[in-house]
DNA sequence: ACATCGAGAGACAACGTTGTCTTGGAAGCG
DNA sequence: CGCTTCCAAGACAACGTTGTCTCTCGATGT
């Protein structure tokens, strides 16, 4: 048995098909007799609106859909991000799509088109891609971008105050009496990882330490972190410019037992760094705030606000837990 | 100016309008002049087909799209859940829509109507509501629950080994010299809590340890393992039921400074686990390994397979890591 | 040269719904 | 009592696409 349409239970109820179409839109211009023989039929055949059909008749056209794209859905800055639009997103009846894209440019391509295809009312977008010009065609699609900023395209973008941040951790770790900071960060080609490196100059104006760039992943920090301390004249101090690198150089401190003895900040909380051995200082970001704002943003340009593009920084922590403030 | 129709497109080719569908679908019967018109025509105009509409129309009715209900999509092991179900389905072009329970009976409900009734393909759910009775009236939309049982409907399920991986905890502390030891758990009313608990009380026999139940968040997790500490005859080890009781257990630990007194073995694994002092001994679960299955048997379902409802196990892996062989 | 065939391309209906217009009958009014 | 007014409820078209049928025209065979 196929599933049942608005035909079959006017049938039922013995009314015009315009008749169940009125009832179950709450139009009130229908006589409560009527009415309730087509709940009653409604409710006996188990009729459920064919929201395509519906989508495709009606005149605002709107799906309550909206597409994320995020880098990595089990990353948890990636995770309390989502859970945080996806909160907003409910408290307005809408459904959320998303997409994990690993870094994959053409990934991000991809589905920002398929997802646009299925009609979502905005898009929500943690860029990987260096250009995101190919969304320029998307007219009538708002999109706001999180956690980076885009090239090549402009629109709403909420991102962590993330040059001042990283000069502030640095300047902590100047503050605790160390002059050869290294830097660890991820690939240059992140806007985000490029300004957490201005912020990390900008704080050590002329005098630079030793640093590596594109690193990704946990056991690449942990090799580069033990190539670091090898050298001759080792950093007393690191600042890691992401989560995983940092966790990753933990793993290399521990390995050289050089853990209490070489100071490091952390860009980006993680679960449990206040349990470890030392605590990590880290500048956290607050993601949830971040979603909270971005889905806001989105929220409001899908209800047809239409002014210049916002960018709206979210400010950042910077937590002392112990391994910052190792003196240098 | 509105989304172009294929009407458009045709009238802009000169062609017929179904000559355009047949261009767009790849159907082979079209002079290639006229295809080139066609695609042409489709360049200029940014033509994108209307999925919705062709959805309606179309005889298979698939919208290539599948909900994923999920506990709380920033918790780490929904995180990586989520991810593998995610890429499972990216392989066959197929779109994730997503929503977090959080606990709540209502919007598991709620929210597996309102994905049905998207049309979506099929739903994973990990069940939250003390009965899925409720989605017995969901026929024609193939359903596979992960994570914990159902109850009040039968469908593939696919689930860790509970009851056995929670005994050999169990029994590994045993091993140890322990004889007191102690159960925290999770809401009973969840159906993993209660197998846990099982393999518990199979490893124990007759002497089971002091128990606590329905311990739901980190603090309280923290605040349950103190007052159990504190008994005149407190428990010499600890098995924790679930990740996040885990971790505040161990808060509760280093509070008392009885880290390295009382041993401890966690059921599921979490990031850094291998960092903390002691590393933490867990009985890890495989949620990329669940999640992929999950998906597996999902597809199977949409493309037809009709067989009984499967219930498959994925089996748990104990790792020793240091605060579970504590001496008794 | 004529009947037959095949294939490309268009006409038309249909999917399940909602917007708009029309109908019919009851109520309201002088 | 007859006329207007009003409103519930139905008829019909339309949304953007695809399935099916039909038509046309050139190629093929005898």
């Amino acid at each position: 048995m196929a599933r049942p349409t608005m035909n079959d239970v006017a049938r039922t109820a013995g009314v015009s098909l315009k008749t169940v179409s009125r009832v179950v839109n709450g139009e009130p211009t229908v006589t409560p007799d009527l009415a309730a023989r087509v709940r009653a039929a409604v409710e006996s055949l188990d009729y459920r609106p064919h929201l395509g059909a519906s989508m495709l008749r009606r005149n605002d056209r709107r799906t309550r859909t909206i597409g994320v794209l995020l880098e990595d859905v089990s990353n948890p800055f990636s995770g309390v991000l989502h859970r945080a639009i996806e909160e907003e997103a409910h408290t307005r009846g809408v459904h959320v799509l998303t997409g994990s894209l690993g870094e994959d440019a053409r990934r991000e391509r991809e589905l920002a088109r398929a997802f646009r295809q299925r009609q979502t009312d905005g898009l929500i977008v943690a860029p990987t891609a260096s250009d995101q010009g190919y969304l320029s065609r998307f007219s009538g699609t708002p999109i706001v971008f999180v956690d980076r900023q885009p090239s090549g395209f402009l629109a709403d973008t909420v991102v962590s105050t993330n040059i001042a941040g990283a000069a502030g951790a640095v300047r902590h770790l100047i503050a605790h009496g160390h002059r050869r900071i290294a830097f660890l960060g991820d690939y240059q080609r992140i806007p985000t990882a490029r300004e957490r490196f201005r912020g990390y100059l900008q704080a050590l104006g002329d005098r630079p330490g030793p640093v590596v760039h594109d690193i990704r992943g946990e056991a690449a920090a942990e090799r580069a972190t033990i190539t670091l301390l090898r050298r001759p004249d080792p950093p007393t101090a690191l600042f890691t410019s992401q989560n995983v690198i940092t966790i990753g150089a933990v793993r290399a401190l521990r390995r050289l037992g050089r853990h209490h003895s070489v100071a490091l900040v952390g860009f980006d909380d993680f679960p449990l760094a206040d349990l470890l051995e030392p605590a990590v200082t880290v500048v956290a970001q607050h993601p949830a705030r971040i979603g909270r704002v971005a889905a806001g943003a989105l929220f409001e340009r899908i209800d047809g606000h239409d002014g210049p593009p916002r960018v709206i920084r979210v400010a950042t922590t910077l937590i002392a837990r112990g391994s910052g403030e190792i003196p240098g």
